[in-house]
RNA sequence: GCCGCCUUAGCUCAGUCGGCAGAGCGUCUCACUCGUAAUGAGAAGGUCCGGAGUUCGAUUCUCCGAGGCGGCUCCA
């Protein structure tokens, strides 16, 4: 990302007389506030953002925070969508106001309006805006007490509900209140000073609209009031604002590398996969060379788990609902279960999830101490109706296979084991090149009735799974209210190719429900006592790792998973037969090769498959027939041409066999 | 589930202010036999998402449903 902050531009404090404005102590100190990236506020020495205006009661000083720092992007969007709200207002009389905050990458406002915005609309708002910015309003700094606040904002409900909230620590809303007396915004005209516009905001602001380099417009979409689906719905315009058009450029630069890495858009045009209406939504359809891709990806992980040392098991994709009673699924997850199906007297379910038959298949003899940790795994399919809004390709879904895994052990193996299973996953995301984590642990919110157990096994089970989550030395992102009703989990969170953090793998420690299946095993000293289990997944499901893995590798995958390995191009059709030849020669060792025979011109066939995204092609003429050789190119790893090279078919055959056939992680790319 | 938008050929998308529907790519056929990212010509291909309604007539308007997209909420 550019940015107009560099290292050696760093900030000094400047000194601020009492009764001084920071700007004026910032033009005399000879900072240029008109260059591009000047300092938008400033930092006090206590470490609050102030506006520039602000003026201390005894000398101090103060830091200036240039434009395109965080903070300074910050203060910018969220200026930016002050002059969207003003907008707004102007153009629809009568607009109600939500909250304005700034976000990653932009702002957002919500707004209830007397009809939903168009893309139109969007237009006008932004035209408006722009005027805005060019009549260099001032933003003005007044503070109000409550009563006077309510007076002038009672118009405005909901403004006013932020009012009664003033300082709730955490809430989002405190962005726009904060602790302490509230205070007002008014954008005053640059020329005249009339005051066009008021917010009712804690600020910081930039010192006009002018400071606002580059802005867009990007969606309205409607939203909950304070994020509750209890509440009203608002209309949110998300917005974005960069220090410069060159920095606004690079984001919607970013933004379209992004959609062509849509694994969405790839499924469809690597022919990998599709959703047929006929099934309904969020089921998937995988075609052949999606077919490749689950096959490669389960053999690999089918291997990684037999050298963890886990016992392969399976189990039906349905059963009788009481399983899911004893596991304590139902109710609580009745309304995301598939309805059941009653037969003879009975009701039937598709299964969720798959530990309630793993604890069966526990506890189907008695157990010793032993054979514990005992790991069962399985490839299983799980149907989950996810409400119709949440449906997202491959990445949300209602059917789906999960590389599941539940490891019994003793209490006192669980860290071990649960360390064991971590370094497990952390190995198995880099052979994907994915290497970049950081954790989350996702405890239980003691408040709700969402989750089961007692108070201690919580602690117990939170404590274990944080000191190993610690131990990795990774970041640890707390996630309170996130734990699944039995028990607290730690999931891994990886940035792919192009910096987007995925949630990838989960573990999650569980007292709840071998306790609730009466899971036994027989201890040293004769005694019955409850094993504790860990629930992990290591892609999660197949599915949507195939779709972060699509993106992740903007379908360009390692030549291992490549569903076409080597294409092969003749250069006339003379050469089809000969080809032939070699590809047979080719697949004996192994190596999926296809040979592009159609009536296309080479370098037809060569385009074709460079946007198929096949990572080798061996293309002959009649020269390369008479050696026996041919034209070897590949994709390097910026995914371009490889230099063109004659050589051997043996030599060639090598060469590919070698990156196609070892693990995952060797460099797939001649040297 | 909620709000908004969308659904036309295998894919990407025009279009019909209500009157027997179009392009590019892909597919097929023919000609060309070619040396590292698109050879040329021709043809086939559509219940215009489904159902109901309004109308002389609906792909177009209305309603219901399905599916998709962008968010919100949710994600064991």
């Amino acid at each position: 990302m550019s940015s107009s902050v560099r290292p050696s531009e760093a900030v000094q404090t400047v000194p601020v007389a009492a009764g001084q404005t920071a700007f004026d102590a910032l033009v005399s100190a000879g900072t240029d506030l008109n260059a591009p990236g000047a300092p938008v506020v400033v930092r006090d020495s206590g470490g609050e953002l102030r506006d520039l205006a602000w003026t201390p009661d005894s000398d101090t000083s103060v830091e200036p925070v240039p434009a395109g720092s965080p903070d300074g992007l910050a203060v910018l969007r969220h200026s930016a969508a002050h002059v969207m709200a003003q907008a707004v207002q102007d153009l629809f009389p009568g607009t109600l106001l939500g909250i304005g905050p700034p976000i990653e990458d932009g702002f957002y406002y919500d707004f209830l309006p007397s009809r939903p915005f168009t893309p139109d609309d969007l237009a006008a708002i932004e035209k408006k805006m722009a005027d805005i910015i060019k009549a260099n309003q001032r933003f003005s700094r007044r503070p109000i007490t409550d009563e006077a606040a309510r007076a002038e904002l009672a118009h405005e409900k909901f403004k006013l509900e932020l009012i009664g909230l003033k300082g709730n620590a955490g809430d989002e809303a405190s962005v726009e209140v904060g602790a302490g007396a509230l205070t007002m915004y008014d954008n005053l005209d640059g020329k005249s000073g009339e005051r066009s516009w008021t917010d009712l905001c804690r600020g910081p602001h930039l010192p006009s609209t002018r400071r606002i380099p580059a802005f867009k417009l990007m969606r309205s979409a409607a939203a909950y009031w304070r994020g509750s689906e209890q509440n009203e719905q608002l209309q949110r315009i998300y917005g974005t604002a960069w220090a410069s058009r060159d920095d606004l450029k690079a984001y919607l630069n970013r933004l379209e590398e992004a959609a062509k890495r849509d694994h969405r858009k790839l499924g469809i045009e690597l022919d990998l996969f599709s959703f047929p209406d006929e099934l309904g939504s969020g089921l998937a359809v995988f075609h052949p060379k999606g077919g490749i891709l689950r096959r490669e990806l389960e053999n690999y992980v089918r291997q990684r788990h037999i050298d963890e040392g886990f016992d392969f098991v399976n189990t039906p994709h349905i059963s009788k609902d009481g399983l899911f009673h004893t596991s304590g699924h139902l109710p609580y997850y009745a309304d995301t279960m598939f309805p059941p199906m009653e037969l003879e007297g009975a009701q039937y379910r598709l299964k969720a999830m798959n530990c309630p038959m793993h604890n069966l298949i526990y506890r189907s003899r008695g157990r010793s101490y032993r054979e514990l940790p005992l790991r069962l795994f399985e490839f299983g399919s799980v149907y989950r109706f996810e409400k119709s809004g949440v449906v997202h390709g491959l990445t949300r879904v209602r059917g789906l296979t999960m590389d599941d895994s539940h490891s019994y052990c003793t209490a006192e193996q669980a860290p071990e084991e649960i360390r064991k299973l971590l370094n497990f996953i952390l190995g198995l995301l880099r052979d994907f090149g994915l290497d970049d984590f950081y954790l989350e642990l996702s405890t239980r919110d003691p408040a709700s009735d969402k989750f089961i157990g007692s108070d201690e096994d919580w602690e117990t089970a939170t404590k274990v799974l944080e000191d190993t989550a610690v131990a990795s030395g990774l970041d640890l992102v707390p996630d309170p209210g996130g734990a699944a009703y039995y028990g607290p989990k730690i999931s891994v969170q990886a940035k792919d190719a192009i910096g987007r953090t995925w949630q990838m793998s989960t573990v999650q420690l569980d007292f709840n429900q071998p306790a609730r299946f009466e899971l036994e095993y027989q201890a040293a000293d004769g005694s019955r006592q409850q094993p504790v289990m860990i629930h992990s997944a290591k892609f999660g499901s197949i599915e949507r790792f195939i779709g972060v893995l699509t993106e992740h590798y903007a379908g360009a995958f390692p030549a291992w998973l490549s569903p076409v390995q080597v294409i092969a191009i003749p250069v006339s059709q003379e050469q089809n037969d000969y080809l032939e030849r070699v590809a047979d020669q080719l697949r004996a060792q192994g190596i999926r090769v296809e040979v592009d025979s159609s009536d296309d011109r080479m370098q037809k066939k060569i385009r074709t498959a460079q946007k198929q995204k096949v990572p080798f092609m061996v293309i002959a003429g009649s020269a390369d027939e008479e050696a026996e050789a041919v034209s070897f190119r590949y994709r390097d790893a910026t995914q371009r041409n490889g230099i063109p090279i004659d050589q051997a078919v043996a030599e060639v055959a090598d060469v590919i066999a070698r990156r196609v056939n070892v693990s995952p992680t060797a460099d797939m790319y001649p040297s």
